[in-house]
DNA sequence: TGCAGGTCGTGCAAAAGTTCACAAGTTGTT
DNA sequence: AACAACTTGTGAACTTTTGCACGACCTGCA
């Protein structure tokens, strides 16, 4: 039905571009080659111009790209135009630093409400955002128009926290809890785990630890 | 010289099988089959066979693998049967909570010292652990025998410290910066970031929230 | 013992993703 | 106007990754 299926991995790449892109104009910059693009975010210009010629044309030949036009039909692409409303699930010591985090506003994410199983913390404000009982979880994700879901509860709640987001019409779900969850066709989850960061990186520090004898 | 290349995706996998092994063995699992563990990890038991045949053969025909044993040799394939020391830059907002995140420890990522540009932070402490100035990085980096550098200083900042850690023998960054800096062959780094993964999860909620009309 | 049901490890084929290479077009200079 | 220097967009070649399918083997039961 829609045109040809965007692979997921070009999609994970177009964030990287609008940031670089970002800086770029910041800088002044009013044109950029792939070349310079891909010098910059260490990838071929190759796959920068395939990867956009996914959406369409934007640059032009023996120039680049406009570097404002570019950023703008990327955003809009990715819908980063608009603003997203988001929830917080667990307002323990992760949760509290999510909501205070400062990088998600400025890119227009805005976390406007916050549950909490703990009818101690409910009532409670963490900055300046009032915690609910997850009782009222599906008449605020209504009212509110929430559309993800960002998950800071224990490993052991995090599935069942998740599958009552996606049964209120939650369908992006940013999981922190250490554990990948199964989420049903529709619902897009990205999972954020340092722990399995550092897990795969050791693999490689070993080597470089032990070193060798003669 | 050494045995077969090993695909990075193979490697990033594997913490995924220690984790899914781990609660295995806490359920009292013994044994298990490719099939059960990739309906578990929605992946095809063909994938992880695969997987695990890079490093060895740690199955038996007709049975499938022991959960112990396997959890055992990957763990050992990973470095993870050894203590890895790390130390923190910058201890803003997002550093307090990186070293508060209870998570780390239990997988033997220890976080030993703490650092800060910022001359009145230095001396206090941060849980339990000292802010130090950042001039006392390569001794302290030296004598406690630190080999990952956990990253959470301003945007701007964060490829400076990073090639300060590096040139001090850190050849592992956890980088939580807002950006993809570049690092020198032979280091390892991992970035955290969750805006860029809101930002391409934004694509395909687009769809869903444009309802089209007949 | 023989056999049915299961599972691993792996060569091979298919699919997915990346890079090459070139026609076509733009810009600036002489 | 002609040309040199660039750069895009894209089909084709190539590389990497995934999945299939099957021989080999294990286990338990009749």
């Amino acid at each position: 039905m829609r045109g040809p299926e965007v692979p997921e991995v070009v999609v994970v790449r177009l964030p990287l571009y609008v940031r670089a892109l970002t800086t770029m104009l910041t800088e002044g910059l009013e044109v950029v080659s792939s070349q310079q693009l891909g010098s910059r975010l260490l990838m071929t210009p190759a796959q920068i111009r395939k990867d956009l010629s996914y959406f369409g044309r934007f640059g032009k030949q023996g120039r680049g790209y406009n570097v404002r036009f570019l950023l703008q039909e990327l955003r809009r692409i990715l819908a980063l135009d608009i603003e997203w409303r988001a929830c917080l699930v667990g307002v323990g010591r992760l949760g509290r630093a999510i909501i205070n985090y400062p990088g998600f506003a400025p890119e227009a994410f805005n976390i406007v409400a916050a549950f909490d199983h703990d009818e101690e913390q409910v009532g409670t404000k963490v900055g300046d955002i009032l915690v609910r009982s997850m009782s009222e979880l599906p008449s605020t994700v209504e009212s509110l128009g929430i559309s993800i879901g960002i998950v800071a509860v224990p490993a052991t709640q995090a599935q069942r926290v998740i599958e009552h987001l996606v049964a209120n019409g939650v369908r992006g779900i940013l999981n922190y809890a250490p554990v990948a969850p199964k989420v049903p066709e529709g619902t897009v989850i990205r999972n954020i785990d340092p722990v399995l960061s550092l897990q795969s990186m050791t693999f490689y520090l070993r080597e470089s630890l032990q070193t060798t004898p003669a």
